[in-house]
DNA sequence: TTAATTCTGGAACGAAAGGTCAAAAATAAA
DNA sequence: TTTATTTTTGACCTTTCGTTCCAGAATTAA
């Protein structure tokens, strides 16, 4: 009976989160993403609703995607110690290497939204705790491994290095160069 | 000759500076500004050329602003170790407190305008290099002192505690609880 | 083939955006 | 008081905003 949808919709909201991560919310017209989109302006509102609607998806996608990379590092099997420091090394040079400098998605919808805005605010704390999860088990597994020196409460030592990687999503956006990214992270993990 | 301007042009700019501070760039309206501020917007153009330039010179105040805060942190003449304590300690209980979440101007204006806007970049720059070069002489003169071990290069433990501070005005942002900015600050502190 | 459904592109909507302008009001010197 | 100059005020401009709607083409199950 029904026509099939013309579009993946996956990839266009992964089109959308492109767009809302260079932008930002405000700075994104509608019009900006019909063009970018590949689709409809009639379309777009069928199926997500509205701008704001589509918004939420592509932070709910972006979180996945970045949910993924927090479960590799998780699941290296090798030392925990080895892995934190992997992967903010990893942050640093896609930092450096993107010249839109977008920075984090959750980093910009925080700033930009969260305070006015009490489900973004949600959706934003839910991806710090869980990134902070994720950090407070790998030092507990450094702990027991030996890696890491045990006197310190792996909560706390979460929370300091989900602090410092917000840290270097805000220097992304003003370009402050490779080498304070690089001390920022050498000094921070200094600590474990 | 001339009629005198009927308002005080030093506390419209810090009002507008309160409105950009909470709202961001794109998310306040001229009209807001209008309702606000207390002058026509034929003043406000003809005073500050448009919106763009008020956000500039609400920007500039802020950083005259807390550019004082940070001399008079410099200026205490009690240890270098403690005034830093201190400063911290201040960013949290002002962060906790502020019912608008409205974090740091510098940062918010890093996160929405730096990546496309040359001269917001700019100052934005400037202003974590200002803050920065603070936080070394004060790590200097702690060394000095003997507060602070010698052994950590002063220029990477000050980019590390600029770092620090930006990830705190992030999790200002999204209301992240006491605890975690006082676990994240302690934790960092804890180098010095 | 038919009936139902969906996609597409563009037109159109009212509201709000940023910005302009000219008349009215106020001031200081002549 | 007059006059010249500036500020204020609010109406007005064009453009763009997010959103709705529709006509026509396309697609599929019955």
């Amino acid at each position: 009976m029904a026509r099939h949808k013309e579009f993946d919709q996956n990839k266009v909201i992964n089109k959308a989160m492109d767009l809302f991560w260079s932008c930002g919310y405000e700075a994104t017209s509608v019009q900006d993403l019909v063009d970018h989109l590949g689709i409809g302006r009639g379309s777009l509102y069928d199926t997500f609703g509205d701008k704001r609607s589509l918004y939420l998806n592509a932070l709910d996608r972006y979180q996945e995607r970045s949910g993924l990379e927090l479960l590799e590092l998780f699941e290296q099997t090798e030392s925990a110690k080895a892995a934190l420091k992997q992967f903010f090394a990893a942050q640093i040079d896609s930092t450096i290497a993107d010249p839109a400098q977008r920075g984090c998605f959750v980093v910009n919808t925080a700033v930009e939204l969260a305070p006015h805005d009490a489900e973004m605010a949600e959706k934003v704390q839910a991806a710090f705790r869980k990134t902070e999860d994720v950090f407070c088990q790998l030092i507990t597994k450094g702990q027991e491994a030996g890696e890491i020196a045990s006197t310190q409460d792996p909560r706390s030592l979460a929370r300091f290095l989900l602090n410092t990687l917000m840290g270097l999503r805000v220097m992304a956006k003003a370009k402050l160069g490779r080498k304070s990214l690089e001390d920022s992270v050498a000094t921070a993990l200094s600590l474990l």
